[in-house]
DNA sequence: AGGCCTAAACTGGTAAGACCATGGACTGAC
DNA sequence: GTCAGTCCATGGTCTTACCAGTTTAGGCCT
């Protein structure tokens, strides 16, 4: 009763769930609720709100969708932390029609990455540094095994973004992580047996991480564009011998 | 009947409207389902997929919510094209608590440009050049015209990224895009007064536009890096205007 | 008196049925 | 041939009831 104020919604277009929905949705973002609050029961708020509880259950449910909320059976429904996986998932359903849709991400983890090495040149701190060396350390170690060396290297970019101090570019970086993560292992599986390769994979990395401890910029974003090139003539490679394996025996 | 595919779904622990709701995003993922299809009406999707009529609703509605269905009353439901708006809602509820959003998601925006202006340098069409010339032409019309002025400035950088040919770029770049609006607005609005700034700005926009047109992306780039410098710096002097406004009659 | 076990009272999950509101199509009259 | 009214299909909402986990409080046994 005293919380019927969803119906003093300014747009009076929206009807029922829609309505329930926004009213959270705006709660949410402007903090009113935060993570781990918990929500009223069922009943209670579809009384309050002046709705049935299917229209409230309606919109509960497209808020639990969309990662906002974590409904529990026989406990309640809580609000959960914002999460980049809604966003990679949104991402990838806007991406699924599109063709040509890993090179195309590829395109924006580059642009990202660029982007963020120039920021962590003026901003990373020594503890920032310090993770990265790390990282580079296991990279090395790791070499004859792709998983975990996938795994290093995929680290190694994260830990990249992550030094910039931007969270915006941290969660794009994480939404279109899972696209790039299959290729990125793929890849890594086909090539590590080179030794060529490999060692111009650690060369690569250790000069962009060399360019950003010695906070150049332009000198960094070049190392890195350097190796997402040598990436991608990798992979065109990779296409032509399998097309040619393909044409010996068809 | 024949359609209760859903009980047969390998992941046993989801129930009810979660099972319907991933069942339906399966098949706009795979394509399966295309924007504009139509779906059977509700009544007769429970009956087929063996839940009642709430629980379907309620997968429906979250998918609506997604933007991801256009539910029309009296008509049906309807498969919508993806939308970059949905992407834009997940991120702004990912950002909603993060302090200095502002600045963060700028740092994004010139991430996305700053590698769609490297490709647009191998890819942009005749065409893509042509829009972009005459947006140019707007913006120098309507330097006086802080709405209009504001848009052209939006649409030349949108028709950048639309140039670089790549839809991931131009998906996030939109996603971005009204985060950014309100703050491009209101800082033209108090610019605009300037002849010295706006010179300054048209003479960036073309620079921009001439390495472009020459195929040049190092030339691009440094361009463009330049004209969010000038920006930054503006915002800069605003912010400071503003501050010894306020100090001078507290 | 304290600990354990059971049952009741929460919670969300699902179902069925009825009714209203809207949109479109069909049919009738003009 | 055209227009208007009716009818049907569809989504929108509500009510009611019951099922299924979770918590908790009270009683029982030790």
């Amino acid at each position: 009763m005293a919380l019927d104020i969803v119906r003093s919604d300014p747009d009076e277009t929206q009807s029922g769930a829609a309505r329930v929905f926004t009213f959270f949705r705006d709660r949410l973002l402007s903090g009113e609720l935060k993570a781990g609050d918990r929500l009223l029961a069922e009943r209670e708020l579809a009384l309050a709100l002046g709705v049935s509880r299917p229209v409230l259950r309606e919109a509960l449910r497209s808020l639990a969708m969309l990662g906002l909320l974590d409904i529990q059976h026989g406990r309640g429904a809580f609000v959960r932390a914002a999460d980049a996986s809604v966003l990679g998932q949104a991402l990838t359903l806007c991406l699924a029609p599109e063709p040509n849709i890993l090179d195309d991400v590829l395109q924006a983890r580059i642009a990202i990455e660029c982007q963020a090495i120039r920021l962590a040149c003026e901003r990373a701190s020594e503890r920032d540094l310090q993770a990265i060396a790390g990282i580079l350390d296991t990279l090395v170690d790791s070499l004859d095994d792709p998983e975990r060396g996938g795994g290093a290297d995929y680290a190694f970019h994260l830990a990249l973004v992550r030094a910039s101090g931007s969270s915006a570019l941290m969660k794009i970086y994480e939404a279109i992580s899972p696209l790039l993560m299959r290729s990125h292992v793929e890849r890594r599986r086909d090539t590590f047996r080179e030794p060529a390769i490999t060692s111009r994979l650690v060369d690569a990395h250790c000069e962009v991480f060399l360019s950003l401890a010695r906070r150049e910029p332009d000198q960094a974003e070049r190392a890195l564009r350097q190796h997402f090139l040598i990436g991608d003539e990798l992979r065109r490679k990779n296409l032509i011998s399998t097309y040619q394996a393909r044409e010996n025996q068809p």
